[in-house]
DNA sequence: AATAAAGTTTAGGCATGCCATAATCGGGCA
DNA sequence: TGCCCGATTATGGCATGCCTAAACTTTATT
């Protein structure tokens, strides 16, 4: 049990926090209960039941059958955690070496355990680093997250230019699956073709036009070139 | 709740192994209900309990009224924490600077959480070293400990010589006090004259001739030189 | 507007894990 | 023999976190 801005939070409440931030990321407005069980793969009661708490704790506001938003002490809590997560990742491969597709697994667990002073020797070490392996942005100590400018890929028409920012969630998988085909964030692209009814979109990366699957595509988000 | 040779281990059972281990260390036969307790900072009877329970999981033998014992298995996982806690004191004082009164608190916290893929690239990556910061020896792999040949400080008499090599359960301001006075691991002494009664001791540390009080001589190990 | 469907909350339980107080027990020693 | 101390059990408490089932609210449909 740790304690943030004077509030005692387990891990089960960071989880909470950090889902719920999310969640209202990817779409403004309050959070539903039943998006955020979903997520946490745990029943809509249950959820109900910890998000509750998170409002006792003045993390959360949550008016009963309207949805959650997170307080400024929820936010800051959320970003705490997800400043941990982001720099134990980059921190676990840059300097043990551990394979990509296994940091976000080891962080989800060590993230809840970090005290500060780690926190602020290992940010030191990596030279205060703005983006976490798979490109997600790391928020500064001061806890501000550079803003994301970035859209889905498959939001795009043929035609479109721009590059590869990241993964969405962190999907070692799809990470795996998109660097085994020389595809990383960084990556710049040109739209080729686009099937309609969420098929497989046509991009070129560098010399070589790969085929991406819909669901994948929604997970990737790139930054458009003007 | 992480799992060590088939048994679930939480971080309180973790910790009543390693308690048990210290204390059978220092004085054999089996360990008793109220030293466990006491060294845990527990009334005797939630020891008691938990000690039962150790016995349940197998990780220990525990006659009533007449003492604890770990078993093969106990010891394993002990030193398995052991190695944990120590790997991680040395391979944050070298990697990322924590100042060495430190180390011994990030280590109690992390120790178990630390997953067998980390401690083996820890490990590697600081050589497979055989002792941590404090002198203690490091359990190997295969969890063996080097035995420990040395003896306690105000055993000696004026006259003897031998090298200090650590202090047993690596108190931090114990050894804070002695890094400020320029006694580290490895260093060489000289007794030079000793008092009575759990009084101070005179050594010679290089070209210094300190006094060292009672109760931190009975703390200090030293390897007597032939 | 009535009703059905979808979403949400409450009520009630269960399991884990840890610890405390108070009363009792065992065994060595006077 | 009887006492005392250490050890043990009995009992209870508290917190976390999850579940199912049932009740309820909101929204969409007819």
């Amino acid at each position: 049990m740790s304690v943030h801005s004077g509030v005692p939070t387990s891990s089960a409440v960071e989880d909470y926090a950090k889902a719920i931030y999310a969640l209202a990321a990817e779409s403004d407005g309050p959070v539903s209960t039943n998006a955020v069980a979903e997520r946490l793969g745990v029943t809509p009661a249950s959820a109900s039941a910890m998000v509750k708490r998170l409002d006792e704790l003045g993390l959360a506001r949550h008016v009963p059958y309207r949805g959650v938003e997170l307080t400024a002490r929820g936010s800051q809590l959320a970003l705490e955690v997800l400043r941990h997560h982001r720099l134990l990742e980059l921190y676990l491969a840059e300097s043990l070496g551990v394979p990509w597709d296994r940091v976000h697994d080891e962080a989800e667990v060590l993230e809840h355990v970090l005290s500060e002073e780690l926190e602020e020797l290992i940010a030191t070490k990596l030279g205060n680093p703005k983006r976490d392996p798979h490109g997600d942005p790391i928020p500064t100590r001061e806890l501000e997250i550079e803003e994301d400018h970035t859209e889905s890929f498959d939001s795009l028409e043929p035609g479109g230019r721009g590059t590869f920012v990241r993964i969405s969630d962190s999907d070692p998988q799809m990470l795996r699956y998109l660097a085994d085909r020389g595809i990383s964030p960084g990556a710049a692209f040109e739209i080729v073709e686009k099937q309609p009814f969420g098929g497989p979109l046509f991009a070129r990366f560098g010399d070589e036009v790969h085929v991406i699957g819909g669901t994948l595509a929604a997970r990737m988000r790139v930054e458009v070139s003007t």
